[in-house]
DNA sequence: GAGTGGTCTAGACCACGCC
DNA sequence: GCGTGGTCTAGACCACTCA
């Protein structure tokens, strides 16, 4: 038996509804003997499940199958503002699947500009600019680590570099500022790092998307840098294009 | 010593360039002997790495650094024109990047929708719905599989339920049959099944993006969905968002 | 304190690449 | 045929939960 073999057995009995959501599936050492192989093999196919996200460990007590739990639409809804219609926020997105949004920041400040961040946001690598980093909850989980970074000339005296909550969140700041243009975003997924993983509290290699958006004003200048990191599980990005532009 | 503590530290090695872009690591008995620990753990942190996209195991060989492979902008331009320009393919977008870009097509037919597509293409579950599979190919490898959906009254009788090219592509195709409106496109990211892992030449638990694309007609009517399953470490989606609509 | 998940070790074994 | 990556086993050990 490989533990390839016992996962997808796992996956099948999972699937079609034989271990259902919030079931315990059966004991390590139980799966030991009805497959007849070592204690690691099991091991190592109930993390490939773990980290495909439909099921979860809980030391002392069972592996549990993972409740579906419903996927949050991160949209243009938080930046294109539709008609005097106002934007979207963390809170009321979250309200609107019937969940509580809360974020807390971690840190407002200057660092030096990550090589990444530089290159988008049109300043020289290292090159000090401002900071704010914080976390989404939903239900009191973290789910998102969002880090905008601003040029330094930009956010210095402005609400962007002083700690405490922004009315009217980041975008709505930035328009008293500037003529906002467009927003331009990219989308990646890979493996969340160490930190992230102590962050978002995910196991190690857990999945997770980066999203990167640059706030352009209208003459084309970057005046944020958005790195957001969403837990993959429980996020969904939605985008709508146009046939002709 | 545990694995997570031998991937750091290996992790630290690339990125300060101690082990270089195609280097070979050293072998696995090496890193047993420095890292005084057993086979297992190494092999342990060795497969995170792998599964980070940063290292490379060739069997009977070494493991090797991967080296840093262009990412693949996929971006609207596959499907909104712009003024009279042709729109973007997947051969002119690979040349752009100086790579050859093919596509083979796997299977054109008729299947019973899945939960999912059915949903965005507005047809019961089960149903008989048109698909087109194919895979993307750049340099040769795998690295999507794109499967597009049909409503089967819509198709019948088009190229789109023919084998064979569509010229213009399958938006140009849909678009002559019908006026075409808004796309929507939704983004995951999740560990890559068993079947993709085998189309798309990747280790288990190697992380994909998944794509679900809805072409709509002016009047709202679902005429295509598609969905694209990319291998991460070679794709960054980009897309732009107007400041008001 | 019994049972649980989770990690580590030591050693066996296989398939593969290379000389 | 030797070294390489890669998988499996058997067993030890720890932390945790729950009765």
């Amino acid at each position: 038996m490989s533990y390839l073999q016992v996962a997808e057995e796992l996956r099948r009995r999972i699937h079609s509804g034989e271990y259902g959501p919030g079931d315990r599936i059966p004991s390590t050492s139980q799966l030991q003997e009805e497959f007849d192989c070592a204690n690691t093999t099991i091991q190592r196919a109930i993390r490939e499940l773990k980290r495909e996200g439909i099921v979860e460990g809980a030391t002392g007590s069972g592996v549990f199958v993972r409740t579906v739990r419903p996927v949050m639409h991160v949209t243009a809804s938080y930046v294109t503002q539709v008609g005097d219609q106002p934007r979207a926020s963390w809170k009321s997105e979250a309200e609107r699947l019937g969940m509580r949004g809360d974020q807390r920041i971690t840190h407002v400040g200057t660092v030096e500009a990550p090589p990444e961040i530089a290159v988008h946001l049109g300043v020289d690598e290292g090159e000090p600019v401002a900071i704010r980093r914080r976390v989404m909850l939903l239900d009191g989980e973290p789910v998102q680590l969002a880090d905008s970074y601003y040029p330094l000339d930009l956010a210095q005296g402005t609400p962007l570099a002083a700690p405490g909550k922004l009315v009217g969140g980041t975008v709505g700041v930035l328009e008293s500022l500037v003529e906002l243009g467009d927003f331009e975003e990219k989308v990646r997924a890979r493996a969340a790092t160490a930190d992230e993983q102590r962050d978002l509290k995910l196991n190690p290699g857990a999945i997770v998307l980066v999203m990167i958006r640059t706030t352009l004003t209208t003459d084309g200048r970057p005046v944020e840098v958005g790195y957001t990191v969403l837990t993959a599980d429980r996020h969904e990005l939605c985008y709508r294009l146009p046939a002709r532009a």
